[in-house]
Formats: structure tokens, C-alpha cells, sequence
DNA sequence: ATGTCGGAATTATTCCGA
């Protein structure tokens, strides 16, 4: 089974590039980030042509997210219990007996702004929720952009940046309970000492500059590490293909047995 | 160069969020 996570910065303009993707990398199961549609206007036909159905949670504008899989897809669970007023950003749906959910931690735009302390509590509410509604000995895969920089390592800046958003301790040790209810991090655990990066923002030719961050993750259960056999990041696909303009994400796609 | 994007509100221009 080949798994993937990418927020894809807006569906719409983004579907075809993301249909190219699909068609040369064939992942079986595909959690989206930042769709930035109403779930009403999610295109399940162009993606059913494709080979793949879909769980979607979307709403106008902004966030939104989804699982696309080529199995049937049953809805789990759709939004954060208790965090709804905070957006679209959390979908689970059971895949070839997998759980599998798609999140989108809430950017938090820096230390001093009220958004902060609510981006803390939607990590404490995720933690939570994982707790009571997944068993650490059961296939539970949680994929997404986490707009969290767990360690130095996954900071092209970590000297300059410490203390800032993403990189402050308040972040990481909410990271860190998501990985205490029994999830690794797949990319993490297969390449331990890999210098890589999964976003690089749109300006200032960052993604030339190597100016990037790893903030998508792939978190998987113990039955799904036993599983795993590579995990990569595809950052050929942050770069405009055949003149269609990238996401400022890159995919992480996991392979398992 | 805070140097780019996507989307909304509004009618090609400005704002917001990332």
C-alpha cells in the first residue's frame, strides 16, 4: 500500500496538477490538505475517472480536507470534536482497514497573535480526541500539514528560528503527546538523519534557496511502522510542471508492505 | 524587496491568509 499526504494549496487550482501526480505516482490512499472549497463543489467525478473515491470536509474559502483512496472509503469521523469553530481540518475514514485521517493544524501566524494559543489548543484537542477514539494497537494513520518543526533537523534555519512559530517548545511538546497516544513519524523513523523539507513559502526564491521546513507528516501506529518500508518526499512536485504552478507543499508518500 | 500564491469581494483592484 502506497500512502500519501499533501496539502495541495487550493483544489481548484490545483486539480489538474494534482491529476498528473496521481497518474504517475498511483498512490492507493491520499490525504489532502487546504482544499479552499465547499463540500458541495468537491470534483468526486473527475477523481472517481481517475480511480479514486473520496471523504471530504470542506467548507467555503479555506481549509478544508480530505482522504482519496482507489478502495471504498467510509466516513469516520468528520471535524475536530469541540474545534469546528476553527475550521474544516480534520476528516477520518476507515480504507482497507486503516484508519486514516487527513488534519490541518492551524497555522497559529506567530507567537504574539490570538491565533497562537488557539493553534495549541486544537494540538491538546487532537491528542485528546486520538486518545478516546483510537486503540494504539490498531492501523491508525494520521497525515497531514501539522505547521509544526518538531526538531532542529527539520529547519533549514533552526539557529535564527528557535522561539518562533513552528519552532517554539509549546509546539513541540504537543507534537511530541500526538506521537505519545503511539504513532512515529514514518518519514522520521526510516531516514533518521535526512536533511529534508516538505514546504518552502512562495517568495523570495526559498525553494532555490533550500529555505524550507518539514511540516507534513505521515504519523503511523506500531502495525503500520511493522508495515512500512520507505518513506520519501516528492519535492520534484514542488517545482511547476508543464508550465501548471505548484502547491509551496510537497507530497510524502510512505510504502508499505 | 515583506519580492508569491489562491480565493473573496468586487468588477481589475485590493484585501486576507499562508
Amino acid at each position: 500500500m502506497r500512502i500519501a499526504t499533501w496539502n495541495v494549496n487550493g483544489l481548484r487550482a490545483r486539480q489538474d496538477f494534482l491529476l498528473a501526480w496521481l497518474r504517475l505516482r498511483e498512490p492507493d490512499v491520499v490525504v489532502l490538505q487546504e482544499l479552499k472549497l465547499h463540500d458541495t463543489q468537491f470534483p468526486h467525478e473527475l477523481f472517481a475517472a481517475a480511480g479514486y473515491q473520496a471523504a471530504v470536509h470542506g467548507q467555503k474559502s479555506w481549509n478544508g480536507v480530505a482522504v482519496l483512496a482507489k478502495k471504498p472509503v467510509a466516513i469516520v469521523q468528520l471535524g475536530l470534536p469541540g474545534r469546528e469553530e476553527q475550521g474544516a481540518r480534520l476528516v477520518t475514514a476507515e480504507v482497507e482497514g486503516v484508519a486514516v485521517s487527513s488534519v490541518y493544524i492551524p497555522n497559529g501566524k506567530h507567537t504574539g497573535h490570538e491565533d497562537f494559543p488557539g493553534k495549541l489548543a486544537w494540538l491538546d484537542a487532537l491528542a485528546a480526541h486520538l486518545a478516546a477514539a483510537h486503540r494504539p494497537d490498531a492501523a491508525l494513520v494520521v497525515g497531514g500539514d501539522f505547521n509544526v518543526c518538531p526538531a532542529p533537523l527539520d529547519s533549514w534555519n533552526e539557529a535564527a528560528l528557535r522561539g518562533h512559530i513552528f519552532h517554539t517548545d509549546e509546539e513541540r511538546a504537543r507534537f511530541q503527546r500526538l506521537l505519545d497516544q503511539g504513532l512515529f513519524d514514518l518519514f522520521r523513523e526510516k531516514n533518521p538523519s535526512a536533511r529534508e523539507f516538505s514546504w518552502w513559502d512562495y517568495r523570495g526564491g526559498a525553494f532555490h534557496k533550500g529555505e524550507g521546513l518539514r511540516i507534513d507528516f505521515l504519523l503511523g501506529s506500531a502495525p503500520l511502522l511493522a508495515r512500512l518500508r520507505s518513506v520519501t518526499i516528492d519535492r520534484e512536485w514542488r517545482k511547476k510542471q508543464a508550465g501548471l504552478t505548484a502547491s509551496d507543499h510537497a507530497p510524502v508518500i510512505a510504502e508499505l508492505d
